[in-house]
DNA sequence: GCCAACGTTGGC
DNA sequence: GCCAACGTTGGC
């Protein structure tokens, strides 16, 4: 089982918005990047688990966990001409872009702040993509030990 | 709103 | 295939 970490900015679609859909589920769409699309195609499966990361916000950092429930497949908005993510380029028969099914696990009891994680930038999450310079990517690879380590701080200060 | 970093586009 | 221009991301 791997592990993720989903960036997301609260205003558009927050962990709230995720713990009201129904069944705490969402299709996690609207990805137009390559890499990231590599990982939603090929890397994910079901039963991965991934921290939901608010970003673009006044506090910037993870608000809970999600676990995937639907392995990667064709992404639908991409074949929307309403829709802000609509790629002319993507078809039924060719999908250039995909997405996964994610649903809440829980919120935790509070953010793991970005600047919090950045303390421990050096050693236990030395490596974590989220924290290396110029990381933009909208999805994430955590190795376990990360996981572990991160989940670890929740219950502190 | 600024701007560093990085991805994408398109002319050549 | 190069690379300048442009667009996007996202912390600050």
């Amino acid at each position: 089982m791997a592990y993720w970490l989903l960036k997301s900015e609260p205003d558009v679609y927050g962990i709230d918005h995720l713990a009201r859909a129904p069944k705490r589920t969402s299709a996690w769409e609207g990805v137009r990047n390559y890499q990231v699309r590599n990982y939603l195609r090929d890397d994910f499966r079901k039963g991965d688990q991934g921290f939901f990361y608010h970003s673009s916000c006044p506090v910037p950092g993870i608000a809970g966990i999600v676990k995937v429930v639907r392995a990667g497949y064709p992404d639908a908005s991409a074949w929307d001409r309403k829709n802000q993510y609509f790629d002319a380029g993507s078809t039924r028969e060719e999908p250039r872009w995909y997405c996964v099914d994610v649903q809440l696990v829980r919120r935790f009891k509070r953010v793991i702040t970005l600047d919090e994680l950045r303390t421990h930038g050096t050693r236990e999450l030395a490596g974590l993509p989220l924290l290396m310079r110029g990381s933009r990517l909208s999805i994430t690879p955590v190795n376990e030990a990360q996981w572990r380590f991160i989940l670890a701080l929740e219950p502190s200060h």
